[in-house]
RNA sequence: GGGGCGGUAGUUAAGUUGGUUAUAACGCCGGCCUGUCACGCCGGAGGCCGCGGGUUCGAGUCCCGUCCGCCCCGCCA
């Protein structure tokens, strides 16, 4: 019968105990966060998941206690039992008068524990970093030793309001209406999409389960099966190469609804995400909000002015396309733009399939970016793949500057181009010419990268910068441009407006359907559809895709199926959790808000996972590999 | 697959045009200390400079290769 644990049952927390506790004894365990060893007299920070509670070991409390105490180092667990005091007034040798001992930076601040019992459940190694709320050891660091630094408090912080998210979630999607129904991990692989994990099956050999990349399919059975609403807080897998909004494994909250429009899935997730926001921060989204919807953006609007359909829309910055003008004025006398001018005219490239454009961002004179700054940009444009980065000072006449664009340039075409863009004096306009997605995508960064250089990005926090938006109307088909084919932008199963239903033959390209992202200060949180469950409308698009009939059996066969046995119409959306939990939080990557990520590499440095496994358990799955392992 | 940045003590960093024994802070260990809370003071230990090769009288520093981590492009409907 050991005399803590069994006899001395732990009375409070290490976050709880107040000045309305003074005089009670209590129970602490705890890990050691903090020793100040005054040589008699000792002070500890106990911590615990609640917060941190200084207790004092004073040998005319305790000799016995005291001596426990010399012992004592940084994260030793141990129990104690004590008596709540007031910090009060005690006298400072260093400032030599009486000194108020409470400390406002704690909230149990205003007390301290004198123990008159400890007990040392465990000794600890001194751990290779501290366990401080700001840690600046690098990440490569923590992560091998995860467990370690997930007692850190802002993980423990972040981890619990993943929880109270997960609480919310379910509390309010089950008001709702939904159900929680799981879907399987282990399915059948089918080509396209993102790539999938695969899993040898060791009952069929030289046969693999996938691990599923998303519940698509099922749940939209579930709908074709009338269970009307689901959703499940569900773990997805891709084997897709990570960035800092993406992991291997991810969490979504799946919904599927039937007998809705996309309406009526703006409107439950508008009330989930401000559920959501009052479970983790307390913030009402009412505030930013008030008719409690987010607005739309037009996925076409977004593309041009942002250059991708997830735009930070806490700041401006927008994009000018500028194909019309170089086309109406021959390339403007600037060579590179010239080529692309005559493309056009001849017919070699459509205008309403722009395979190359030209754009324009105006980074204001207030920005006063420097030549070195602009070289900068330039390094990073060519990183991403551009060849150069074209731009010009606009000098007090309006006239190019500093370019060497300035001496081709002709005068019409300045003027043309200033008025489009509404460059003023001073400000630096910055081109990009060519492939249209490179464009974009080269655009679209270097817009975030002068944003947070001109420091337009604010901090989120309680009081707003919460910048929702849906991104709607999207092509339900996009021009292949390599394979001059049309594919399908989202995926095959997109509702088309109803009125762009005839074009699907005639016009593909001017398509749209009911597609939709969530996006939040420039990230897709969430993304969903409106499910095409017309046979005939169906069998179109799948035309238009060049899909044969034995194809789309072999790809979706079981759910082309039970559309035909009687499919309410129906729609959901998948929330990205992980990025939820990210922007919730303010942290850098998702790693952040994730227990145990994986590195870059998809490895976990703890685990050791990925790793090689024996030729008995390969033979067992009928499985040989090749070459040397990587590292 | 491509581009960029990084790896020096347990941790975070400094390290000059290549030149004696590779620095500092924090942490750690020992000593002193009864009111600290980033406690303080004194002393001490601690290094495969990621790894391998090369150039050189001499390499943390220069060159080549490689591994690991991070960011981006591709990829991710």
């Amino acid at each position: 019968m050991a005399r803590f644990i069994d006899e001395l049952k732990r009375t409070h927390s290490c976050g709880a105990l107040r000045a309305s506790d003074i005089g009670k004894e209590v129970v602490l365990f705890g890990w050691v966060a903090n020793r100040r060893d005054h040589g008699s007299i000792a002070f500890i920070d106990l911590r615990d998941r609640e917060g941190v509670t200084q207790i004092v070991f004073d040998p005319d409390a305790s000799a016995e206690a005291h001596k426990v105490a010399e012992a004592l180092r940084g994260e030793w667990v141990i129990g104690i039992r004590g008596k709540v005091k007031s910090r009060g007034e005690q006298f400072s040798k260093k400032e030599n008068k009486m000194v108020s001992a409470a400390n406002p930076n704690i909230a149990t601040g205003e007390i301290e524990v004198t123990v008159l019992e400890a007990t040392v459940f465990n000794k600890a190694e001194t751990p290779p970093f501290a366990i401080e709320e700001k840690s600046d050891t690098r990440e490569e660091v923590r992560l091998e030793y995860r467990y370690l630094d997930l007692r850190r408090a802002p993980l423990h912080r972040a981890l619990r309001m993943r929880h109270n998210v997960n609480n919310a979630t379910r509390n309010y999607l089950t008001e709702q209406g939904c159900l929680e129904i799981e879907t399987p991990f282990l399915v059948k692989y089918t080509p396209g999409g993102a790539r999938n994990f695969l899993v040898p099956s060791r009952l069929h050999a030289q046969k693999f389960y996938a691990l599923a990349e998303s519940p698509q399919l099922f749940k939209q059975l579930f709908m074709c099966a009338g269970y009307e609403r689901y959703f499940q807080i569900v773990r997805c897998f891709r084997d897709e190469d990570l960035r800092i909004d993406r992991q291997p494994e991810f969490t979504q909250i799946d919904i599927e609804m039937s007998f809705v429009n996309q309406q009526d899935v703006f409107n439950l997730v508008e009330g989930l995400i401000f559920a959501i926001w009052k479970a983790a921060l307390g913030v009402d989204l009412k505030s930013v909000y008030p008719d409690g919807h987010f607005p739309h953006l037009d996925f076409e609007e977004s593309m041009t002015k942002y250059g991708n359909d997830k735009p930070d829309l806490r700041f401006g910055l927008p994009h000018v396309d500028l194909t019309d003008v170089v086309i109406e004025h021959g390339g403007g006398g600037i060579p590179f733009f010239t080529p692309i001018a005559e493309k056009f005219k001849s017919g070699a490239y459509r205008r309403d399939l722009p395979s190359e454009i030209v754009k324009a961002m105006v980074i204001p004179a207030s920005a006063n970016y420097s030549r070195t700054d602009q070289e900068k940009l330039e390094q990073l444009a060519k990183g991403m793949g551009a060849g150069g980065l074209a731009r010009a000072k606009v000098g007090a006449d309006g006239a190019w500057t500093q370019s060497p664009l300035a001496k081709s340039a002709t005068p019409e075409f300045v003027k043309a181009v200033n008025a489009a863009v509404g460059a003023k004096e001073n400000d630096v306009l910055i081109f990009q010419s060519g492939k249209t997605s490179l464009v974009h995508t080269v655009m679209a960064n270097l817009r975030v990268i002068v944003a947070k250089k001109m420091g337009l990005i604010p901090e989120v926090g309680h009081g707003g910068h919460w910048n929702f938006s849906w991104v709607v109307d999207p092509p339900l088909f996009e021009y292949d441009d390599d394979k001059k084919t049309w594919a399908a932008a989202h995926h095959a199963f997109t509702r088309p407006h109803d009125d762009s239903v005839p074009l699907i033959e005639s016009d593909p390209g001017k398509v749209l359907c009911y597609r939709y992202d969530l996006v939040l200060n420039g990230f897709e949180i969430a993304g969903g559809s409106i499910r095409l469950h017309d046979p005939e409308v169906q069998k179109k698009v799948f035309a238009a895709l060049g899909i044969k009939d034995e194809e789309a059996q072999e790809k979706f066969g079981f759910l082309l199926s039970a559309l035909k046995y009687g499919a309410p119409p129906h729609g959901g959306i998948a929330l990205g959790m992980d990025r939820i939990m990210m922007l919730l939080n303010s942290t850098e990557s998702i790693r952040d808000v994730i227990a145990f990520p994986k590195t870059q590499k998809g490895t976990d440095l703890m685990s050791d996972a990925p790793g090689t496994v024996g030729p008995h358990q390969l033979a067992e799955l009928r499985i040989r590999t090749i070459g040397e392992p990587q590292s």
